[in-house]
RNA sequence: GGGCCGUUAGCUCAGUCGGUAGAGCAGCUGGCUUUUAACCAGUUGGUCGGCAGUUCGAAUCUGCCACGGCCCA
């Protein structure tokens, strides 16, 4: 069925213009080569004086989209903008020709255009280009947003990113600054010797997290497959097969509610180290964040939403257990092993429990509610209960807790950790309790997975993981409050 | 899932007590050869998110629905 587009008069006017332009030539010519950007331009002649510029003689070819214009009669002064930046131009009846000049009047605000041209200076100092050729390479059909509030609807923000990119400086450098992060991570892990790869994001047994995955279905093989909620159980199969450090970096699935927080798709750092437990992993993720810092903003104190949080200094370590503490002056130390006591704390604080929970998950339900939101500074919470920690060794000294750590800032989950399981027998009996919550209604506990625990039973070298996401870290490094800011395309519901 | 807020011209927004809708930008016409939110004069453009209801009369009041935002679960 045709979509039925909106119309008005600038569209059928500006469709009128390309009739004429399919009448009379090429409409849509693709010939035109450019030799240098605006931001080049720049870069390279921006402090350079009038006089000298004048004296080079310099020649230009450029091409963007043209997004201001005041014409004077015989003269105008436009502003093309590229990928690098805006530069202006400016155009003349008598160096174009008077033919030339009343067709690029009939042009609009919105089209791509071809321009060659001598670099100058205007007399308010501004670098331009004096035209002497130009040729329009493509129609615009639809105007631009308001050349001076830009586009601030939230919702066209979102659907048509296009013109967000076009008409916001602050979302290019959003996700300019998204592309530097993840260029980062790459380079810190490549230079460590770990080999970046891709596991399937289709799989026959949802694994390695807690959550509800998306289904779909292969018609020739007629099953059923899972959309990944990560990609773990592959990575790690892959340290069974002797690559003893990789990582990837890619899209996870996860079928729960949107939120500023949550997108039903979102991309996720994994990396494995063998040989390392999980406190090498917390030195190396300092490292990694404090790097990254420098890296795309230029120090180490980030400001987000008004707060500060320094990455320069070493971040704050406690265990769960010590936080929840900290934080509920009404929760004694000896309340946490007493699954009774527990229970009580979560009633009072109004946490709706289930009759399956063991201290180690009801430790946790009270943490998440008490503690999280208020780990402002840079803080990594270590020993998690045994209970929600599924694929993470146990502690040597305390079994009912694991190595493993999860680390905050600015009261989020930032990154997961852990010494990896590689006893293929605890590995089997843990997803076998899986099952039986499963079983009992929990509809994001973990299948049992044979072929995972046959690749853990040919022997899995004692190696610590990490998952750290990506989203929620270009949030913190880019200021924005949500993560569809943060995302080219974030999900949205269909259009009325 | 619940609460609150929003949806008016291509864009950014006004719209009083219910009396048939306005501005700026963009567009169109004319003027203007160093402008930059260019300027000056004139001017076109509306399913007021959708559907019902109340009313002599609804952008405005009521209900339902859609989409979006924020908060909560």
């Amino acid at each position: 069925m045709a979509e039925e587009l909106d119309e008005n008069e600038q569209i059928a006017l500006r469709r009128r213009k390309l009739e004429e332009l399919r009448q009379t030539g090429v409409a849509f010519p693709n010939d035109f080569r450019r030799n240098i950007m605006a931001g080049e331009l720049h870069a390279e002649y921006g402090e350079q004086d009038a006089g000298e510029i004048d004296t080079r003689n310099i020649r230009c070819k450029l091409a963007g989209r043209l997004m201001t214009r005041r014409i004077m009669g015989k003269a105008s002064f436009c502003h093309l903008q590229d990928m690098s930046g805006r530069i202006q131009i400016y155009v003349t009846r008598d160096a174009l020709g008077e033919t030339s000049y009343e067709e690029f009047k009939k042009w609009d605000i919105g089209d791509i255009l071809g321009a060659e041209g001598t670099l100058f200076k205007t007399k308010t100092g501004e670098l331009s280009v004096k035209v002497d050729s130009l040729r329009l390479l493509t129609k615009a059909l639809r105007p631009l947003p308001e050349k001076y509030h830009g586009l601030t609807d939230t919702e066209t923000k979102y659907r048509q990113r296009y013109l967000d990119l076009i008409m916001n400086e602050v979302a290019r450098d959003t996700f300019r600054t998204r592309t530097r992060v993840v260029q980062y991570i790459r380079r810190f892990l490549d230079g460590r010797g770990f080999l970046e790869v891709e596991t399937p994001m289709m799989q026959a047994i949802p694994g390695g997290a807690a959550a509800r995955p998306f289904t779909t279905h292969h018609h020739s093989l007629d099953m059923q497959l899972f959309l990944r909620i990560a990609p773990e159980l592959y990575l790690k199969r892959l340290i069974v097969g002797g690559f003893e450090r990789v990582y990837e970096i890619n899209r996870n699935f996860r079928n729960e509610g949107l939120s500023t927080r949550h997108n039903p798709e979102f991309t996720m750092l994994e990396f494995y180290q063998a040989y390392a437990d999980y406190r090498d992993l917390m030195d190396l993720s300092e490292e990694l964040l404090r790097g990254l810092a420098e890296e795309v903003l230029g120090k180490t104190v980030i400001t987000y939403q008004g707060e500060q949080y320094d990455f320069g200094q070493r971040f704050a370590r406690m265990t769960l257990a010590e936080s929840v503490l900290a934080f509920n002056p009404d929760i004694r130390a000896e309340d946490l092993a007493s699954v009774e006591k527990l229970r009580a704390h979560c009633a009072r604080l109004g946490i709706p429990v289930k009759p399956g929970y063991g201290a180690g998950k009801l430790q946790t339900e009270i943490f998440e509610k008490t503690v999280e939101a208020n780990l402002k500074a840079p803080t990594f919470i270590t020993a998690y209960p045994t209970e929600v920690s599924p694929l993470a060794r146990r502690n040597n000294e305390d079994p009912a807790v694991t190595d493993r750590f999860e680390f905050f800032v600015g009261g989020r989950e930032i990154a997961n950790g852990f010494s990896e399981l590689n006893d293929a027998e605890d590995q089997a009996e843990r997803f076998r309790q899986q099952v039986q919550d499963k079983e009992a209604g929990n509809e994001e506990a973990m299948h049992f997975d044979a072929d995972y625990i046959r690749a853990l039973e040919h022997g899995m070298p004692p190696t610590a993981g990490e998952g750290i996401g990506i989203d929620r870290l270009v949030m913190l490094l880019t200021d924005s409050p949500s993560i569809r800011d943060v995302l080219l395309f974030p999900h949205m519901r269909p259009e009325a």
